[in-house]
DNA sequence: CTGAAAGCGCTTACAG
DNA sequence: CTGAAAGCGCTTACAG
């Protein structure tokens, strides 16, 4: 009934709590053989270890975590992620400690950064990357040194990390274009947006998108990047609706979805094109109410920072292995449930003590 | 930097550290004099009780479970959210113990269990209700005995319960309204499926439905009970397609799905006739592919039995108070995300410790 | 390499 | 009503 603890064990070999303590947590200063006889006692008597006096007594765990400091929309809904493990974890003995970086396109801030985690010793690192990338040699400076990272966000071309938490945006893309076959007339042609067509993941989206729209309607589809930028978004979206007269639907699969609702809007065109959105933003409930924007596809950034410092905790204390990549799937929003996740996204009593996760499973 | 614990507030009054934890935790044995001083005095150091330190030292808790033991896909499923969060917290020092009860319809099971909580000092109780419930007296006996009482899956017509955890059946028929209004011609008229017209969140899917499907078209709808039989789904499902020869679209608002796919099937009406289902199944997976079933309202009832525990987890150890109703959001699944929440359901990995909550924020 | 002891922050019988 | 002490299951300097 009870469980086994390392007293249980200790007595059972004749030997001392402590060294079977080190034995079971791999720690030096025990000998193969002792070693040995323990992990054959603990597995034959179904020993697990305790996680509750496990924390309880071991010394603070400290989290490095660099972030840039821009696009506070974003970045700020990882850090929240973060952050609410953190306070949920508030009694597991874990401490955390954020760097900002000021430049989208810089490395070496990255590099300074790292750095300094090393030199305080910090028992982890996450990073969550901006655009320009070579910093991957730094990053397995850190797994020489033990020291696991999890990268979080997007994934980097290269560098040894444990894992990489982010959207799958592939399936993104392929839950947009189920929705908007449905939306749109046979005959329309629909256009897709994203920020930028040299990242990965926005082009991932796209090609989810192209093969589930195309896959058994002769629907015809362009792309155009908007930089991210609100104000050619607008301009696109005038330009579109003027080149395609018989266009019926729009996916935003960035974040530039209130340009295009505004620019719809404008130009007298809500009844005829219909949006698809990319996450969301306290502007975009009109556009949901209205019906301009019919389906959000949601990709919980908050739940990614979660789950990253989830999968770097779990990686330290209990030594789980990470699968090489977790994909967060998205979500699927529509008009009459567009409030539940938006209260849930801006909801601050959410902060209070959480227990039990919701790391994907 | 570092928290204030007991030792820090015993030390600042004088007294020992047993006095501040009974004063905190409102056991009996402290003077008022004595305990309003050490209240002040926590509030005053920010204390907040370390429940890793708690939970190692405490009792265990004993926790009574009582369900029907018929309908296993859909009580199977809130069990196993219950042991899911079981099995998180199993360094946490809590026991449950499941009773089941073999009838729908008798309510004097259900007393005798009750009763044999109480003997047995239970700290507290979830039941499941099943059809007949007339022992909101014992509910209330439970509660005078201060022991808690959380109810899940659907509510009672009354009795003193600390809350109930279940789906949100309305929202479930908007969103199925939402989507179905998208697949449906014009002149189509749709149908909606229920087990039972007395059961109260079946009529609020109903009434969820009507609200949106009729606001701003003439859809006409025709409810019909199915008894949650499946032979009756299926006759059902024949004869609606005869005596409607321009049907478009059947909410099936209940478990009996496979039923009216099969009958659309062998009467050639795939192609006529679109459904919109109810919750997962393995056996969905073909008409989710075929795209019969073009859309899934699915209400996680596995989340709801581990939001009920935890809640009555949080009541008992932190006193955290309830909301009066917990209501569970459905998720909108379509072809492409089926498979991601399909094989979550299965997925026997996702037993692994977890620790960090999905309770509905 | 191994062990004895102190400690993490709390609860809980048991004395006084 | 109050306190001293043992204990929950583990880790970690420190001796030997």
């Amino acid at each position: 009934m009870k469980r086994a603890t390392i007293k249980d064990i200790a007595k059972e070999l004749n030997i001392s709590v402590g060294t079977v303590s080190k034995a079971l947590s791999e720690k030096n200063g025990v000998s193969n053989e002792m070693r040995e006889k323990i992990n054959y006692t603990a597995k034959k008597m179904g020993y697990h270890v305790n996680r509750v006096a496990q924390s309880l007594s071991r010394k603070q765990l400290k989290i490095g975590i660099v972030m840039p400091s821009l696009w506070p929309e974003y970045y700020g809904c990882l850090k929240k992620g973060i952050d609410k493990f953190l306070s949920n974890m508030a009694d597991y003995n874990i401490t955390a400690q954020y760097r900002f970086v000021s430049s989208l396109y810089s490395s070496t801030e990255y590099i300074d950064v790292l750095d300094s985690f090393i030199q305080q010793k910090m028992n982890g690192v996450i990073i969550c990357p901006a655009f320009i990338s070579d910093y991957s040699d730094h990053i397995n400076v850190l797994s020489e040194k033990n020291i696991p990272v999890v990268i979080l966000g997007s994934d980097l071309p290269s560098g040894n990390r444990i894992t990489c938490v982010r959207e799958d945006s592939c399936l993104a893309g392929k839950l947009a274009a189920e929705i908007m076959k449905w939306i749109v007339g046979e005959n329309e042609t629909v256009a897709v947006f994203i920020g930028n067509k040299d990242m990965s993941d926005h082009r991932e989206k796209v090609n989810g998108f192209l093969g589930e729209f195309c896959s058994n309607t002769a629907g015809i589809v362009n792309i155009y990047e908007t930089q991210d930028d609100p104000e050619v978004a607008y301009i696109l979206t005038k330009k579109v609706i003027k080149d395609n007269p018989v266009i019926g639907g729009i996916y935003v699969a960035t974040g530039n979805s209130i340009s295009v609702c505004k620019a719809l809007e404008d130009n007298n065109c809500v009844d005829r094109v219909s949006i698809i959105a990319t996450d969301i933003f306290p502007e975009l409930a009109e556009y949901v109410k209205k019906g301009v924007i019919r389906g959000l596809i949601f990709q919980d950034p908050v739940k990614q920072g979660k789950i990253a410092i989830e999968s770097l905790y779990r990686y330290l204390v209990f030594r789980d292995p990470c699968d090489n990549e977790i994909l967060i799937r998205p979500q699927l929003i529509i008009r009459n449930n567009f409030d539940v996740y938006y209260s849930m996204m801006n909801d601050e009593h959410d902060t209070k003590g959480i227990l039990c996760s919701e790391s994907e499973d």
